[in-house]
DNA sequence: CTAATTATCTTAGATGCTAAGGAGAATGCG
DNA sequence: CGCATTCTCCTTAGCATCTAAGATAATTAG
């Protein structure tokens, strides 16, 4: 199967392409967060809470991977749960730990509004050869794990 | 030229393996700011100020590319000139206007920081033929131009 | 049982945002 | 020109949300 031509391009311009993908959906994130009535802080933690879904978050590990304080988690799960997207839930084994689930409809209201994108991104990747998806899909897995492991590096480098 | 097999991935894969690298590349400008002496908002600005080194940008344009008040917008100048990152420059033309002008180290002092996820995100383009990589670009650019039309829409949508 | 550890919440203080309005500079119209 | 309007940035007041430190309650180790 032959693909349609794509210009060739160097590692560097590849990477600024990223670069100014990521800072705009920086900015994407923000608008999403504030038609959803969130902030992008309790957006992102949404977003991990609905990703572990099958084996609920407790709020120290939602505190690990959004990099807050488990104080500033206390806020977050305050203003999802006031806000309906998710609650506590007291954890049967350790009564200490609190485990975070999404209410039922979260994720709905979620991809309502994330819709706009994903449509369009779907129809960007329907003129992508499935061999050409799937190299944008594997890039993606490797950069999200070289992503990770670098910043474990950052952190332990300024000691933190 | 034959690339490495990659493993075929839906276009659903896909779009969760890059909502995945858009949500830690979220907490990874954090850290990175951090390591700056920036908070992310300060950062976010001095990327667009760096980007647009040939025509400095306006203190308002700056507000509009990021999404802030023009009252945020002070605050963020005061703190990048204190931290030396860019200077306030008067604009000959216009005496209202103040033009935002990158720091000459400013962009090797940002560099340097990002440089352990250039490095390595260099390694991980080594590994693609230069079709891969071209592919990658193409829809780095094309999803860029997609996100940013789909972002006015949204804004508009809810009347901002 | 007691001491140490763990997980979350509370509090105080700092930071950085918006909204509203002010000051100075540019522009348009009689 | 003279004056009102508009524009651009800054200032202020108030609010939201973060961190750091410590309190509280539950668990684990000795």
């Amino acid at each position: 199967m032959e693909g349609k031509p794509r210009p060739r391009a160097s590692a560097r311009e590849a990477m600024a392409g990223m670069d100014r993908l990521i800072a705009l959906s920086l900015v994407g994130q923000h608008d999403i967060a504030q038609r959803l009535g969130l902030n992008i802080t309790d957006l992102t933690c949404l977003g991990h809470i609905l990703g572990a879904a099958d084996d609920p978050l407790t709020a120290g590990e939602l505190a690990e991977l959004a990099g807050l304080t488990t104080g500033a988690v206390t806020g977050v799960l305050n203003r999802l749960e006031q806000a309906g997207y998710a609650r506590r839930q007291a954890d049967p084994g350790d009564r200490r730990r609190v485990r975070v689930v999404a209410d039922p409809t979260a994720a709905e209201r979620v991809s309502a509004v994330y819709e706009p994108f994903y449509g369009r991104l779907a129809g960007l990747f329907a003129d992508y050869t499935p061999d050409e998806v799937g190299v944008l899909a594997d890039w993606f897995t490797r950069a999200t794990d070289l992503m990770r492991s670098s910043l474990e590096e950052i952190r332990r480098g300024s000691g933190r």
